[in-house]
DNA sequence: GACCTCTCGTTAACTTGTTAATAATATTTT
DNA sequence: AAAATATTATTAACAAGTTAACGAGAGGTC
């Protein structure tokens, strides 16, 4: 593919920020998907299944916003697990349109068989990357995103 | 929410490199989804517009990988954009099975409106976050993106 | 030329992303 | 208390993400 001038003012598209994330989690995301399709989920159902492992119990929103999933997402994931016998809810006593989301034992068999396996794969990409730079960057994302930017 | 405690040798969940990379890449396009929709596009059909734009004229496969989506996307993206008329496609004379894509004087004309507003929030969003911030950033994403390691 | 293999792009099927609307319940206002 | 407003979660509709299969050419090999 041959490059042509990109006229002035433009920064090349590819050299675009969003692509350039898109990329870095595809690269990321590319080592865990064969572990986690293997146990037959899906990567949101695993990130799902990890934060109400660690946060339990938990409600909905919550849930999508650790998640960094919307809620119609976060419904149909839960609908899946639910009949899958992975996740329990149960109405809130005081406030009824609220329910609290936990895992089952199944679930926590799961999460301790692959558990080991995960955290080699973690390490590998910390090592390989180098641990300052992982660190650097993991600040840089998280300061990108809480910017707030007014919007005139 | 409360917060408990995280088992030995495990991040958060909420710490995962996939999520902080989700939220980041969130944040970005916030600013440009208003102005993109108001146009009457999805974000992935504005890239792929700005691809072929600067690239012209460039082959399928070529314009999945410089805009970071998967062949099934630009596929039906561009059924969306042909059937409109912001593309035009060529069957290559040596080869059949490779087509030619091209945007019409139509997208043209789109992008010649939109880009000073454009520009201007791709420079707000730097300004905001800092130049050699967003310079370290891109660096390591890069960087990340095109490590490779061992699946073993 | 017949056969095998590889590549380009599309289709299919299912899950998630995205936005808007909706139902049900809580909270606030008057 | 009645009415207006806000919040929690689901549903709906369409676009894109993901994986596998498929069709149609192109390129070797014999």
């Amino acid at each position: 593919m041959e490059h042509r001038p990109i006229p002035d003012g433009y920064r090349s598209v590819k050299d675009a920020l969003p692509i350039a994330l898109t990329r870095a989690r595809e690269a990321v995301i590319s080592h865990w998907r064969p572990v986690i399709s293997a146990r037959g989920f899906t990567e949101q159902q695993w990130r799902v299944l990890r934060v109400i492992n660690e946060y339990e119990p938990i409600d909905i929103s919550t849930l999508a916003s650790f998640s960094a999933l919307h809620m119609p997402s976060v419904t149909r994931i839960l609908q899946s697990l639910e009949k899958r016998g992975y996740v329990s809810r149960e109405r809130d006593l005081t406030d009824s349109r609220r329910s609290w989301i936990r895992v089952t034992q199944k679930t926590r068999k799961v999460m301790y068989d692959e558990g080991e396996k995960s955290r080699r794969i973690n390490e590998r990409i910390i090592a390989e990357f180098g641990e300052s730079k992982f660190e650097e960057l993991s600040r840089l994302l998280n300061e990108l995103a809480d910017l707030r930017i007014d919007r005139n």
